[in-house]
DNA sequence: AACGCGCCCTGTCCGC
DNA sequence: TGCGGACAGGGCGCGT
């Protein structure tokens, strides 16, 4: 579920409360968070002593630079969260996957209903590859108009699943995908080399826009998505037509927001805003 | 080799 | 009230 505005959200709760902070001890309740080479005791032999440097975002990972050397990566898959508390805290979550401990006596609790999120730990040089792996940071001035246009062209795919592909343009999801495709008079199921450069450039602003405003709300929040303090993220009320199927176009064309399945996927779309042959 | 699909897992909601 | 089916912010591995 989080997309790039939940994973930064969570960063930035994250990063003063356990910046300089060394993990003591690691406790694996659920080891199938763990990417599937990520032997549990190696997990944890490695994170003991080590110190947090630095959080910060890669796409909708929370990534965590520790000192000596080394690099946690956590995907909240669709239900992931990450809390700092202490064992009442604990409580709270009724599905900790695993419990990182911290020399202050707090607790970095992995919780995740669904566990479809995965934990990876990376030396420098494996965590540059498979950083180098995910696509353009989409709020970074390398997203240009020109850029997003020139990697459109080389697929035949609808352009919401598209965009989904990580390997692309990294960190958007469905609610993004939809919200940004809107804005732009895009239809979602028009293959991605069908789009045009003045397309390219309005999918391009409209996806910066919603994801910098979803920033600033800390979020949107459907059922499960919570900060690090247990806030519901402030974004969802400002959804356009993500998960608003029925309801009148925002734009006030008079058209009606539907919903329809592109790639096992629901999609939202107003039919009149963005016309399936647009271009 | 790009792309579509099924699947991983738990929870909730809706219709019968 | 109970039960089955659909659906959910993601992403991997498979077959074609």
């Amino acid at each position: 579920m989080p997309e790039l505005p939940e994973a930064e959200t969570i960063v930035r709760g994250l990063r003063g409360r356990v910046t300089g902070h060394a993990i003591t001890d690691v406790h694996i309740i659920h080891a199938d968070v763990l990417a599937p080479d990520l032997d549990p005791d190696r997990l944890v032999r490695t994170l003991r002593g080590r110190r947090v440097a630095d959080v910060r975002r890669r796409a909708k990972n929370v990534v965590l630079l520790l000192e000596p050397p080394a690099v946690l990566m956590v995907n909240l898959g669709m239900t992931g969260r990450l809390v700092v508390g202490d064992a009442e805290r604990a409580g709270e979550l009724g599905h900790v996957a695993v419990r990182f401990d911290l020399d202050d006596g707090q607790e970095l609790l992995y919780d995740d209903i669904r566990r479809f999120g995965r934990i990876e730990l990376h030396s420098p040089e494996s965590w540059r590859e498979r950083e180098a792996g995910l696509g353009v940071e989409p709020l970074s001035d390398a997203f240009t108009p020109e850029r997003l246009h020139r990697m459109t062209q080389a697929s035949r795919s609808p352009i919401r699943n598209w965009l989904l592909d990580q390997r692309r343009v990294a960190g958007i999801g469905n609610i993004y995908a939809n919200e940004a495709l809107f804005l732009a008079g895009i239809h979602p199921a028009r293959p991605a080399n069908s789009i045009g450069r003045e397309e390219a450039a309005r999918l391009r602003d409209g996806l910066r826009s919603v994801l910098r405003d979803a920033i600033d709300a800390r979020g949107t929040t459907l059922r499960d998505f919570r900060d690090m303090s247990g806030e519901a993220g402030g974004y969802e009320p400002r959804l356009r037509v993500y998960g608003r199927e029925g309801e009148p176009c925002p734009a006030d064309c008079g058209g009606t927001v539907q919903r329809i399945v592109i790639g096992n996927r629901s999609a939202f779309v107003c039919p009149d805003c963005q016309p399936r042959g647009g271009g």
